[in-house]
Formats: structure tokens, C-alpha cells, sequence
DNA sequence: CGGATTTGACCTGCGC
DNA sequence: GCGCAGGTCAAATCCG
């Protein structure tokens, strides 16, 4: 079974993003072609948590970094986590189903429409890549928002690999992407899991102590709270990289899901739902 | 002293 | 079959 993958190009000093999650290094290696060498971290948020990531800095421009998530988080992650990946997992859904065998057309065409339904407001890239050996997602945030100091068309220089689809996201800024009221972060995550498997929406998605439907008020008020928190942020790629944390932990949650089901799903295989998981603290709440 | 990081060795998949 | 590159393991080391 094919792994899905999520990767974020941020701009970034920092070595790595602080995505919200406990990472222990386990190894690094100089990866051919690249002089700056990857780093392989692994969730320590829970014993088991076999969610992993891979960090290595852009050869073509050092100040990004390049974070690679695989896996699914098999603990839970705070609200405002969940929040973020609502969004975030519209592009995933979009990555699962527009990235099958069979994607290269009508897939990656609904993989469009997908993109531009669900984040209307981000300027953000996102890279859907349906020949590469996993299906992948790039979330390209080398593009600062409006006013952003050091704002750089740092994607140009960027080889797009065949098969690979762009997504411009239409708006001003990529910020906005999380600026929307809680319900419609919701109504995302929803809109998102309907796109796979009823199953996992059902199994995965949002496997926290609250109503399957809709949302309850305090969770509205954290959920809200989160996404003040992440526009008003200025290190957006934070928020993100927590976002996409939960989103692999989604297609996890899937993909067991769907362990029973699986013939139903032959189409979109191990599609993810924003699920249970959960990064406990994130950055942007820190920070606020 | 315990946990995290470093780093060389080892394993595995893939291309020639 | 062989060599290479990517990925992981685990002992040594570092740090709080």
C-alpha cells in the first residue's frame, strides 16, 4: 500500500519547524545531489506514534526548508490542531483523490477543481505530485504573504517535475486560509472526508471526546480561538506543519479504517480524514 | 542520571 | 549480480 506523503516548503532559519509534536532525530544522511544533509525525526508524542518526517534545507535556496511528513499519529491532537488540519486535509484529500494510477486526468482535474474549492483564500502553492512513488502533496509557502519582508519567487527556481500539478491558490494572502469562521473549518474537514470514505469519516475523523456532529460550542471557542491565533501569526508554516501533522494522521486513520473495506475504497485508496490525531501543543498557541 | 542527539554501520530497494 | 543511494538502527556522546 502506497504511502501518502505531505511536504511543506517554508522559509525558515530555524533547523527545523516547530510543528507542535515531539520529534526525536534518529538519523540524518547526505542525500545525493543536496549539500545540505536530511534529518529523519520520529514522533515521540506517544510511544508507538509511527508518524515520521524528514527535514532538509533547499539546495537551490537555503533559507527553505523542506519537511516531509509520512505516517499517522496514533495519539490525539489538541483542537486547535484539529482546526488546522481541517484545511490542510482538503489538500490531502485533494493529493488521495487525484493522485491514483488513474489520475492523470480526470483526477488531477477534480484534484484542481478540489483545491480551489477548499482554499479559496490561500496563496499558498500546493503541489500535487501523482507520479511520484507515493503520492505526494506540496505545500509550497516559500510565497510570503502581502508585505512579507523577505517575500521571494523562490518557486520559480524550483524544477517541477513531470506529472507534478500546481495549484495557484487565488487571494491575498496565505494567512487567510485558516482565517475562516470555525464552522467552515469544519464543514472542511467534513467536505474533506466525504471525499473519501464514509468509513473513515465515521472511524478517523475527529476521534476526540466531542459529537461526531457538529460543533460544540467550546470546542468553537478553542477551535476559534486557533485560527485567531494562526492568522494573527506570523509564522504561518508553524501552524501549518501542525496541520499537516494531523492531516497524515488522518489518512492513518483511514487507511485502518478501511482495513475491512478496502474493495470499497479501491479508488481513492487510504484517504484520509482529519482525525484523531493530534499534536499537543502547537507553536502558535505558545506563542500567543 | 535520564533523555536527546550524533554518527557510523547496517539493511533494503532499485537501476545498470 | 553488483553497486549505489536512501532509510534505519544503535552505541557513543552530549546536555539539562
Amino acid at each position: 500500500m502506497r504511502k501518502a506523503r505531505v511536504s511543506v516548503r517554508a522559509r525558515s532559519e530555524a533547523p527545523i519547524i516547530a510543528d507542535g509534536c515531539q520529534w526525536r532525530k534518529y538519523g540524518q544522511k547526505m542525500a545525493k545531489g543536496n549539500p545540505c544533509p536530511r534529518a529523519y525525526y520520529r514522533c515521540t508524542m506517544a510511544t508507538g506514534c509511527p508518524v515520521r518526517k524528514q527535514v532538509q534545507r533547499c539546495a537551490e535556496d537555503r533559507t527553505i526548508l523542506i519537511t516531509t511528513y509520512e505516517g499517522t499519529h496514533n495519539h490525539p491532537l489538541p483542537p486547535a490542531a484539529m482546526a488546522m488540519a481541517s484545511t490542510t486535509s482538503a489538500a490531502a484529500s485533494m493529493l488521495l483523490s487525484g493522485s491514483m494510477p488513474s489520475a492523470d486526468g480526470a483526477g488531477l482535474m477534480s484534484s484542481n477543481f478540489l483545491a480551489r474549492t477548499v482554499l479559496p483564500c490561500s496563496s499558498s502553492m500546493a503541489t500535487i505530485s501523482a507520479s511520484a512513488p507515493f503520492p505526494t502533496v506540496t505545500l509550497d509557502l516559500t510565497h510570503a504573504p502581502p508585505g512579507a519582508p523577505n517575500a521571494m519567487p523562490l518557486n520559480v527556481a524550483r524544477p517541477h517535475a513531470p506529472g507534478q500539478f500546481h495549484v495557484p491558490m487565488p487571494g491575498g494572502g496565505m494567512a487567510p486560509a485558516f482565517a475562516m469562521p470555525p464552522h467552515m473549518l469544519y464543514n472542511q474537514s467534513k467536505f474533506s472526508g466525504l471525499q473519501m470514505s464514509s468509513d473513515s469519516v465515521d472511524a478517523g475523523q475527529f476521534a476526540q471526546p466531542r459529537p461526531p456532529m457538529g460543533l460544540p460550542g467550546q470546542l468553537s471557542d478553542t477551535v476559534s480561538a486557533a485560527a485567531a491565533a494562526i492568522t494573527a501569526d506570523p509564522n504561518f508554516t508553524v501552524a501549518l506543519a501542525a496541520a499537516i501533522s494531523s492531516i497524515m494522521a488522518g489518512q492513518h486513520a483511514a487507511g485502518n479504517s478501511n482495513a475491512n473495506n478496502s474493495n470499497n475504497n479501491t479508488s481513492n485508496n487510504n484517504v484520509m480524514t482529519t482525525s484523531n490525531n493530534t499534536t499537543s501543543n502547537n507553536t502558535n498557541s505558545e506563542t500567543q
